[in-house]
DNA sequence: TCTGGGGTCCTAGGACCC
DNA sequence: TCTGGGGTCCTAGGACCC
């Protein structure tokens, strides 16, 4: 008698090459070509449908490549002047994502009608509990697996009926081994892993197939000696903690081993929503004043439609900058009462734009707001307490004058050579703010 | 003319409360 | 006067993912 199947039996479907899949599924002439999907959605209509890639000039990144073009070394993330010196001849559509949205509802449901425990990952990939899905424990033949490749067969079948598209999916007893499964014969792939496969299936490939494993940690396990996920799963936890901390040691060994029990959530709530823009061409925080508060000031009004239109209000609201050089600087602010309201979204960021020192060229500017809530659900707000009012004026007015500086921490009053910037941009002393100490 | 946009989670320090 | 631990909230940055 073979073993029995493992308690859980979790599915991972990733769509193959999705946004390229999708445009050529409307563009069948394009098909066997090298595509590209990238490019800011800016620009439609002066640019021809399917200019070829060559000559591209602008900040736009590869989003998507089909395999053809793959072959050329394109691939996503890539910036697209790059991507135009390896495959001139690839074609580049933009990304519509109006139309990836409603596919990606499209394979979902199909998927649905077979197993209704989803996790949704994103546009273009779920987690599916198979665990109790008719049919998925019953052997074929000699194959006690046999049931369950029929079932991930036919889940294949139906996302390619409703899409005409095909995906990867990769079966095991959990959601880390189903991911890296799923990846392991890409495209229109289907592949089980099962725990006495780890040694020869996963331990053979690098640490960073590991969701969770990026660049960093990829690079630092390789710089200790530790190449594959094999040599991950041999080194002693003692080992683990000490070089990564007790909680990241402890999870990248058993991310080795191919242990993880975390459910499919089917469910879950936002955390946060946000609205960011890289400019064409960097702009100065003085020059280009006027410019830079009308692009923001409507990063808080598309932030406060996305809330007001999926329902949610937020309390944190919080600006990102990127500079010239890359830089990239946060600062957030908590208000008393959550909003979805452009305006108050806008005096908030203009607060904490005020604690930023305006020194470079400005590269990118986002918004975002943070602790939502649904409007409707009183959180039983307390009414402003000392200790809130407190810490709103610590926070919006910078620091009162005198208090140490402390290093690593920008929260203090900008030095003397920014104010002038900062100040000349009037951006941030519109729109009803409190005066604040400004002067002292 | 390197390097998008929308997210989540974790860490770490300080304030403040008990 | 000094020490101190637990807990929550807030903020900044960074790693990572799709």
């Amino acid at each position: 008698m073979t073993s029995a199947l493992p308690d859980r039996l979790i599915a991972h479907l990733d769509m193959d090459a999705f946004y390229a899949s999708v445009e050529l599924a409307r563009r069948p002439g394009l098909r066997g070509q090298a595509v590209v999907v990238g490019g800011r959605r800016s620009a439609p209509a002066d640019a021809p449908e399917g200019a070829p890639l060559t000559g591209y000039v602008g900040r736009g990144v590869v989003t998507t490549a089909t395999y053809e073009a793959r072959a050329f070394g394109v691939h996503s993330g890539m910036g697209l002047m790059k991507a135009a010196v390896l495959a001139p001849h690839a074609v580049l559509l933009p990304a519509d994502f109006d139309e990836y949205r409603r596919v990606s509802r499209l394979f979902k449901a199909a998927v649905a009608e077979l197993a209704p425990a989803i996790e949704d990952r994103g546009i273009d990939e779920i987690y599916i509990d198979l665990s109790d899905v008719p049919g998925a424990r019953d052997p074929v033949g000699h194959d006690p697996l046999g049931g369950l490749r029929s079932l991930a067969q036919e889940l294949k079948n139906n996302v390619h009926a409703a899409t005409g598209l095909s995906c990867s999916i990769g079966v095991s007893p959990n959601k880390l081994l189903s991911k890296i499964a799923s990846d392991l014969d890409k495209p229109d792939g289907l592949t089980v892993v099962m725990p006495e496969d780890i040694p020869t299936r996963i331990w053979p490939l690098p640490v960073g197939r590991i969701h969770g494993v990026g660049p960093k940690a990829s690079a630092r396990l390789v710089e200790l000696g530790v190449r594959t996920i094999g040599d991950l799963a041999r080194q002693p936890l003692d080992w683990l903690v000490e070089q990564f901390g007790a909680h990241h040691g402890l999870w990248l060994q058993e991310a080795a081993h191919g242990r993880d029990d975390r459910p499919v959530v089917r469910e879950s709530e936002p955390v946060s929503m946000s609205r960011e823009t890289t400019f064409e061409h960097d702009l100065h925080p003085r020059n280009d004043r006027a410019r830079l508060g009308e692009i923001f000031t409507t990063l808080c009004q598309r932030v406060g439609d996305d809330l007001a239109r999926k329902g949610y209000v937020g309390r944190t609201v919080g600006i990102k900058l990127r500079f010239d050089d890359f830089r990239t600087v946060t600062r957030d602010l908590t208000i008393p009462a959550p909003t979805d309201d452009g305006a108050e979204i806008r005096a908030a960021a203009g607060q904490c734009l005020k604690r930023i020192t305006l020194s470079r060229r400005i590269r990118l500017l986002g918004v975002r707001v943070g602790n939502l809530s649904r409007p409707g659900a009183a959180v039983a707000e307390p009414a402003l307490t000392p200790r809130d009012a407190g810490r709103g004026k610590v926070a919006a007015s910078a620091r009162p004058t005198g208090s140490p500086p402390r290093p690593g921490n920008t929260t203090g009053a900008p030095r003397r050579a920014a104010i002038s910037d900062l100040q000349t941009l009037s951006l941030f002393d519109d729109e009803g703010l409190t005066p604040g100490p400004a002067g002292t």
